[in-house]
DNA sequence: GCAAAAGTGTTGGCAATACACCCATGC
DNA sequence: GCATGGGTGTATTGCCAACACTTTTGC
């Protein structure tokens, strides 16, 4: 990333964003029987922190969470849900931006834009891994995929918002459908328990989980199968879309 | 309200808040069978409104909104959930803002703070309606509690954020125990029941609810009934705080 | 004694759990 | 042919919904 580039980013911020206002982005994605989600480095720090971004005086959140992450993997209409606002006065510490406009060699104002108090929303992000192009923005270096259960000390208090996150996601579980956003348009029955298993960190039983989600309805069985796989081939699902988006909008289940 | 404060409100604002940022609070109160929200009538303009107000520079949302709550209503450590931020860009059209002041007989420049455009952050307050001390703010001449269904048209995105709450509502009732900020500390079945079947819209079966609601353990039945009513006298219940608590941190029951 | 509200109990059906057997494939 | 993973079936349990009878109180 150039220097110029990341020179422009916060000399132009102050009239291009609202102030005070972020975007923080908790992406999952699900690869190889495991949660993942994308984390970028940070230049001129040795941390890594949740993919995010501003807000520009004509957008919604959602349409700056979604330009956000855009950019940051490729993807047009990403599944984005709003979760939370991070508002803690002290969430993002002022010593740490000195230091790294410091690190970036850069002279800074007591009011720069960019030392201002920021309140952050969270959205979560649910996306396909496999067509997922991490790229990094103007303040990061890299842009990597994590394991969830690898990720370490991030920046700010992004530990914190991808608790959240994974809280919240656990929870939707309960009353609605996922793996539409997660999982190829093909898929198969162990593939989907290992995507629920993963998110609630719990085997499940087998023959009872597909009873459970066949109940939903939102699921059709394809008449191929996997092929070139070990051992006896699964059949293929496809996720009824119509039934899936009506499961999402009413609710699977009420306990009252 | 004097027009002083007004004044002073408006010419107050540019510096005592962040800007482009509100909070907008959904009081729920509980009185004669029915569901309560706490509404406001705004000065200069035929509507009634939902209470809200502006963030400090060195506040949280939940600090903000509390302080907004505790001037409305006169009560402390109120239930408050913070649940959606609104953003629409055009969620609260300027046309009614130069209305309001216009018909404020003030001047307004262009780029007047109160005309900038307002994400606002959604809380919902559950609070017991007879401590309530309903209290008007400056923008408002009137504060009064309205039953649910006979809410009309409200400033702004008002009504949308009103749905949002109730919507909120309804589904944290599978997954929270709810009754102890909106019921006073001692209180019979029936009347949690009815608490119940208000904010589902549905009546239940009584047997059935009693068995459900007790089984959860959150209730101490008391050895005292109701006394002076009609009919056979009802056991008044309380909750268990500490187990109250704990449902509510851990919820209620899960599908997965 | 009658109406209205509240306390308590029973039953049938469905759904969640736990568990077992058979089938296909690679080595 | 055996280990591994996938497809399918069943029996038991427990919970939920529907429903009835009894008790208390005011009039």
């Amino acid at each position: 990333m150039k220097y110029e580039e990341l020179d422009q980013f916060i000399k132009n911020s102050n009239y291009q964003y609202l102030p005070h206002l972020s975007v923080d982005c908790v992406v999952f994605g699900f690869h190889e029987n495991q949660l993942k989600v994308l984390l970028m480095k940070m230049k001129h720090a040795d941390k890594w922190g949740l993919p995010g971004g501003f807000v520009k005086p004509e957008e919604s959140l959602e349409t700056a969470a979604g330009r956000v992450l855009q950019e940051r993997t490729g993807l047009d209409n990403i599944f984005l849900q709003q979760f939370h606002v991070f508002s803690d006065p002290d969430r993002s510490d002022t010593a740490t931006k000195v230091d790294f406009l410091k690190n970036a060699g850069k002279a800074f104002l007591k009011d720069d834009w960019f030392l201002q108090r920021f309140l952050s929303v969270g959205f979560y992000a649910l996306v396909d891994f496999s067509t997922v192009n991490p790229t990094p923005d103007p303040l990061s270096e890299a842009c990597a995929w994590l394991e969830i259960s690898e990720v370490k000390s991030l920046i700010f208090d992004h530990n914190h918002i991808l608790n959240k996150a994974l809280e919240v996601l656990r929870l939707q579980l309960n009353y609605q459908p996922i793996g539409y956003n997660l999982l190829p348009d093909k898929f198969t029955m162990p593939e989907l328990q290992k995507l629920y298993e993963t998110i609630l960190n719990r085997p499940l039983d087998r023959r009872n989980f597909q009873r459970k989600i066949l109940s939903y309805g939102i699921l059709r069985q394809l008449k191929e199968k996997r092929k070139g796989v070990a051992h006896k081939a699964p059949y293929l699902y496809s996720f009824d879309l119509r039934k899936y988006q009506k499961a999402l909008k009413e609710g699977l289940q009420d306990v009252w």
